[in-house]
DNA sequence: CTGAAAGCGCTTACAG
DNA sequence: CTGAAAGCGCTTACAG
């Protein structure tokens, strides 16, 4: 390790150009195949470390696609990254992962980065607030943008995403089928297009059921454990208590059953609860989550198939089509009627 | 954004050379404040992007930081990750972040990748099986590395992490206080150091008080929630069940305590549960989960501190010691003996 | 099938 | 305080 090994080095251990050792590293059939195994030998045994930046600047591709989401531990997101993660290694490119937590500056210093890494494409869920224009400097730099999750207006940008509105009615209707006339939404806001959607959902089931909604049933905000823990405590208060709670995510939902039960009510029995995206934690939780499955998976793996599509300069491989939400109907909206005899 | 945009057209634009533009661009005091306020301005008119490759190319620096771990979607490195972070932020460095999922050849590749870009450092938990001449070939070129969580035998690369065996030590010892006499240890594997380390304690803890270890209260293996669900399964089918359960992390535990109450035993109060780590979500937890806190965020800190150090050349400032581990009694562990007469 | 030469966009001594 | 020139390590036409 003395010396640095570059692609010269090489050449000259052989008694060749530069020309042809870059060739032969990339497998072109230009190069005759004895000359090509030498090269190949002679890169292992000298410990040759190809020099990216130098090929990049060079070629003015990097291999790099860069993905931004509020919170990579949100299990939500895990899921979405683990199929981009699978699509993007089988085309051998490297992505670099990072968080926003909703922060509009993190979000712009992180696109920054990725123009001066010089990065092939990016693949967002734009923070809140995200302006088109945002996304047009990426564009307008040769840098493609993928969304996921969310949506930003005025952009033509892609976005890849479960149908959230239709989700959320779906689930709210099977609530109202087991008998349910009071629903309390819990969690999300009203400033991400997730956050409207589910809510628009959720106000349409019960306005098609012909049950009037009451502001004191909407408590907006939670959208992580934490949250939904705490916003039990404003739920237990209220006077009329609901029978029924659908939360914005599961794992909202994971946390105010949480709380529900630190307040001495037991979910499922006492009151009915529901999540959303159906995580892999919800089927195993006490008690089994009732959800909806959002698609993760297919999220993840066609927004990064499009993304790769357009790098690759092939007209969009895959549709922007919304994914159909599948309702999951486990133990944590079993509401225990015969617990509440008043309400019979 | 017809053109381009480079230090040689702000050069032209302002009739200055491209040795002048670079120098005020990065605050050179050699410019003229004037002459710098100029330029400074043109590059942002012109919508100048710093080609990062280029610079990266002629000083061998690239600012960029790799983190690999094996599950970025684990909170216990979650919590690791954001003080990384945090630090890495103040010293204006890009970090890029991946998983190995305990798989040596991703491991590998990731190394490779950053030395392809010239990384300045990296931040490993190493996966299983690291062999030292691993992290010898990346100190080797030049690219210094710092480990969390795990040691690697044979290597003398730092590693900041909590002291494992006199944390599962201090918990094992306070159910045994609570009059535990017969306690199981869920999860991990002897194939890590702390796997090792923390079943090491556990053992210690038995025999100090002259428990005799039984072989069917270990299961090891579960390094996650599902997994650790899935032990509840063998667990409830030990002939003398244990009333007590400490679990490799609190990932397992939580998988375990819902494992449970599937099986229809009640953690807490039919078996006494506890994790390691002390996670968010442990105290909110039901039933809150007793554990061991074992310093994330110090393990962060320390080890992205230790890393910039290094890179500015300076002595370690940080020690190398362990985090010292303290203990969370909460009611996860509040066996109810009355519960159980029969071994009063 | 192989080589010589230019150039990607910066930064860094070195002059002036 | 500013400029001319070399060079970081690749790849890509272009010759031969």
């Amino acid at each position: 390790m003395a010396q640095k090994v570059k692609l010269s080095t090489i050449a000259e251990a052989l008694g060749l150009s530069t020309a042809t050792v870059s060739l032969a590293l990339r497998d072109s059939p230009l190069v005759a195949e004895v000359t090509r195994e030498r090269i190949k030998a002679e890169a292992i045994a000298s410990g040759y470390i190809y020099n990216r930046r130098a090929a990049s600047l060079r070629t003015s591709k990097s291999g790099i696609v860069g993905v931004c989401v509020h919170d990579i531990m949100n299990p939500f997101f895990g899921e979405i990254l683990i199929a981009i993660e699978h699509e993007l290694d089988r085309h051998r490119q490297t992505f670099i992962l990072s968080n926003h937590y909703d922060n509009l500056s993190k979000q712009r210093s992180f696109v920054d980065t990725m123009l001066q890494l010089g990065a092939d494409g990016l693949i967002l869920s734009p923070a809140i607030g995200t302006p088109a224009s945002d996304l047009e400097l990426a564009e307008g730099n040769s840098l493609p943008v993928v969304l996921i999750a969310r949506t930003v207006e005025g952009s033509d940008a892609g976005s890849f995403r479960g149908d959230d509105s239709i989700g959320m009615a779906m689930l709210v209707r099977a609530l109202i089928a087991e008998g349910h006339r009071s629903i309390a939404m819990v969690g999300g806001t009203s400033k991400t297009s997730t956050g409207r959607l589910r809510e628009a959902g959720y106000l349409h089931a019960l306005a098609e059921a012909g049950i009037e909604f009451r502001p004191e049933w909407r408590i907006a905000g939670p959208r992580g454990r934490h949250s939904g823990f705490d916003a039990a405590e404003t739920f237990v208060r209220i006077a009329e208590r609901p029978t029924a709670v659908c939360c914005f995510s599961d794992l909202v939902a994971l946390g105010f059953m949480y709380g529900l039960s630190r307040a001495g009510l037991r979910p499922g029995i006492d009151v009915a609860v529901a999540g959303y995206d159906d995580i892999d934690e919800a089927a195993i939780a006490t008690p089994p989550l009732t959800t909806v499955a959002n698609g993760q998976k297919e999220v993840g793996r066609r927004a990064a198939s499009a993304l790769l599509a357009r790098l690759g300069g092939t007209a969009f491989a895959e549709t922007e089509e919304l994914i159909v939400p599948e309702l999951r109907m486990r133990q944590s909206s079993g509401f225990d009627w015969n617990a509440r005899p008043d309400l019979k």
